[in-house]
DNA sequence: CCTACTTTGTGAATGAATTCACAAGCCTGC
DNA sequence: GCAGGCTTGTGAATTCATTCACAAAGTAGG
């Protein structure tokens, strides 16, 4: 009935808000190609899922399409980056200016999408007070005060493994609210920090399992 | 009983398969630290779950502790590797030589963990020829027939969304059995490719989401 | 206005993954 | 070699996620 993003009620699955964001980049390909509506089967055949479970996953957070016409691209698409919490801008942190650190730095996919990119830290002497693609990195040493200064909710952190933890704990303590790890380890954080790991070891692993067990 | 790395005969869950791959990361360290047993719950404690699921993890494949005492640590290792398919060597592909696919190359974890970089490849004729850590730029055009000389199993996708499908397609027809996509896109594999993908806008949109809906 | 056709939204049913709980096994000390 | 203390391995119970299936609601055409 209610075509607003209600506040979650009960638990949402991080599998749901996996898809979500899924079914959002598809529609922002779809409003751009001038598609003014969608059926969930569409949805699913392009979400790799089915049509059963776009629906489901919308279910939780209202009602949002017509019965026997689909859902209105534009809404829709405005429906669930209010659900996401996309409607707002979110500064970000980066920490580790090595490869991967600066190749996030530069990721066109932050700005684009309401994610500011405020700052970048290292350790190395060497590579503080360089610049980047406008940012300059600044001594790790100097989060703390930097974010009393100028807040960030989000952190990524792409340092080595074996000081990320302090990182973590670092961040934690200047105030960041949600963190998006690269260094493979896992990371222990309080309960109200959010956190997010990307471990290419772990997919790669994940990868050669899968070709090994074939079954065949 | 076992404590061979038998064949699986029921399906495994891929989250069973990643956490697996979590515990053998913490392992190796261990080893390093110089601890020679190690306890469900130790192992637990660092893996981010519970010593009943570790215990589970591991009976899908044999039994590998001794009851009272705990797992050997090098048996163990060694057993996880045999499990995951480490013990041999993967060749791998890195397709898009741009921020993403050149950090990537540069990825110390490849080689050191058996998988082995024999190519990049990419369509700017600028980057073609140039040389980044031991590995010259190849054209796109020349897979097919560079992948029938020198075979690799694995390709790591980093190529901008709009071309992503079709690299995978010419991919998949030079033989490729296994993708780890970096594009944030859905791509379409047919059943015998195994495929992962790496999304780092959906990673921040979680995160988004988490920090919006957090109860409160 | 009525019929035929679509597609949503959602309880109920199924299936999958995790947690519980405890017997069985191993070690240590006496 | 026996008692006491740990820790594994695993069916059973539970919790969580997906799929089914269908009433409800909309469109279109006559």
């Amino acid at each position: 009935m209610n075509s607003q993003a209600c506040s979650a009620v009960k638990r949402i699955a991080d599998s749901t808000v996996r898809r979500l964001s899924v079914y959002l980049r598809f529609l922002e390909g779809s409003t751009s190609r001038g598609q003014s509506t969608i059926s969930s089967e569409e949805l699913a055949k392009h979400g790799g899922t089915t049509s059963a479970q776009v629906r489901k996953d919308l279910s939780f957070f209202g009602s949002f399409g017509k019965r026997g016409l689909g859902y209105a691209v534009p809404e829709l698409t405005e429906s669930l980056r209010e659900i996401l919490g996309l409607q707002r801008q979110w500064n970000v942190v980066i920490v580790g200016a090595g490869k991967i650190g600066t190749a996030l730095a530069q990721y066109h996919g932050f700005k684009s999408r309401g994610f500011n990119v405020v700052a970048v830290y290292d350790t190395d002497a060497r590579k503080i007070g360089s610049k980047w693609e406008g940012h300059v990195v600044r001594d790790v040493a100097s989060i703390t005060s930097d974010l009393g200064e100028r807040p960030a909710e989000i952190a990524v952190l792409a340092v080595p493994a074996d000081v990320a933890q302090a990182a973590v704990d670092r961040l934690v303590s200047a105030g960041i609210r949600a963190i998006l790890n690269f260094a493979p380890v896992q990371l222990q954080v309080p309960g109200d920090v959010a956190l997010r790991s990307v471990n290419m070891a772990m997919e790669l692993e994940s990868l050669s399992f899968e070709l090994t067990n074939r079954d065949r």
